[in-house]
DNA sequence: CATTCGTGAAGACGAAT
DNA sequence: ATTCGATTTCACGAATG
């Protein structure tokens, strides 16, 4: 109950700006510290632990107006308004009587009274709209509080805001708390993006049970026909690693480890972050870096059981 | 002495009925 | 909605270095 979340201290750049640094690789994240990798398939330049974007030397918030070259006009246009979905819009509020009278008590025609009818149905599609954004409202605002206590980065908070509203309009949201749904959201948003936490890590950060945001969240991926992946192993294994503080090459280790087992067939049902955890100890076992199985386990979240039972058998498939 | 290892009971989860 | 099978967790004691 206590342990995690010693690394997510925020670090702030107080150097402001300026750092030049040609195009060349740049080492640490600024959100994490992490390792960055420059993903070729995406032209882009990532942590590998946060999934923060980082674009030379800033983060990304926005639409790239700009063109550098006559070939990138094509590519770059293919932006709208700079909007972001962590934005409500107020509405506004009236009221209409109920009775059929107008402003000097008398009674209306039978014409006035149809039109007063409409008005109120349409004035009750309003206030349900109302309702709707408070409702929004307020889980943006638990997004962005849940998302910022996990180093959760910008465009993972959008898509979280984005199915939130999708929820919501699809009147998803009937019996479930408004945490629980945010939880899940915040929780899919970081398994599209290929860094996912951990459910037990969405848990620390909400006020939600775990149950909870499990069942909500398959609830939503169901009705809305989101498509997730099932996550790999790998995608756990740069922020367990800087979480035991093992050395680049004992990552790289671990890797390979991964990389070598086949995980249809023998390890399917096996759960991902177990996996991780489990080559993680491995690798260290292998280097001169030996971590204890409960140190490792702390840093995870996974049992020292668990490490035990997986370990051997990575090894031994990683070694032919 | 700390760490690792093996075990079984109990809970959680997914798939199938 | 319930049942079934597999996995994970937890707690314990034994073995190991």
């Amino acid at each position: 109950m206590n342990e995690v979340n010693q690394n997510n201290n925020e670090r702030v750049d107080e150097s402001g700006s300026s750092s030049t640094s040609a195009t060349s690789t740049v080492s640490t994240c600024p959100e994490c510290d992490g390792r960055i990798i420059r993903d070729e398939e995406h032209g882009e330049v990532i942590c590998k632990e946060c999934g923060v974007v980082v674009d030379e030397e800033t983060v990304d918030r926005g639409p790239e107006w700009r063109a550098f070259y006559a070939d990138e006009a094509e590519e770059k246009s293919r932006v709208g308004a700079p909007t972001t979905e962590l934005l409500h819009d107020k509405g506004l509020s009236s009221v209409i009587s109920w009775e059929n009278k107008d402003a000097h008590g008398q009674s209306l025609s039978a014409k006035k009274r149809q039109k007063m009818q409409r008005l109120r149905t349409w004035d009750e599609r309003f206030r349900n709209r109302d309702s709707q954004d408070r409702n929004l409202r307020q889980a943006l605002t638990e997004i962005e509080r849940m998302a910022s206590a996990l180093g959760v980065p910008e465009t993972q908070r959008e898509t979280a805001s984005v199915i939130y509203r999708r929820a919501l309009a699809d009147d998803l949201l009937r019996g479930r708390s408004i945490e629980g749904v945010a939880s899940a959201c915040v929780y899919y948003a970081t398994r599209q993006a290929g860094i996912p936490r951990t459910l037990d890590e969405i848990v620390v950060v909400s006020r939600v049970e775990r149950k909870e945001i499990g069942r909500t969240y398959k609830y939503l991926v169901d009705e809305l026909g989101l498509a997730v992946e099932p996550t790999q192993p790998l995608a756990f294994l740069p922020r367990f690693a800087s979480r035991c503080d093992v050395s680049d090459e004992v990552e790289r280790r671990a890797e390979e480890i991964l990389d070598g087992c086949p995980l249809t067939n023998e390890f399917s049902g096996t759960s991902p972050d177990s996996l991780a955890a489990a080559a993680l100890y491995a690798a260290a076992r292998l280097s001169n870096e030996k971590r204890t199985q409960s140190e490792v386990a702390d840093a995870t979240g996974v049992t020292t059981g668990t490490i035990r039972k997986h370990y051997p058998r990575l090894l031994e498939l990683s070694s032919e």
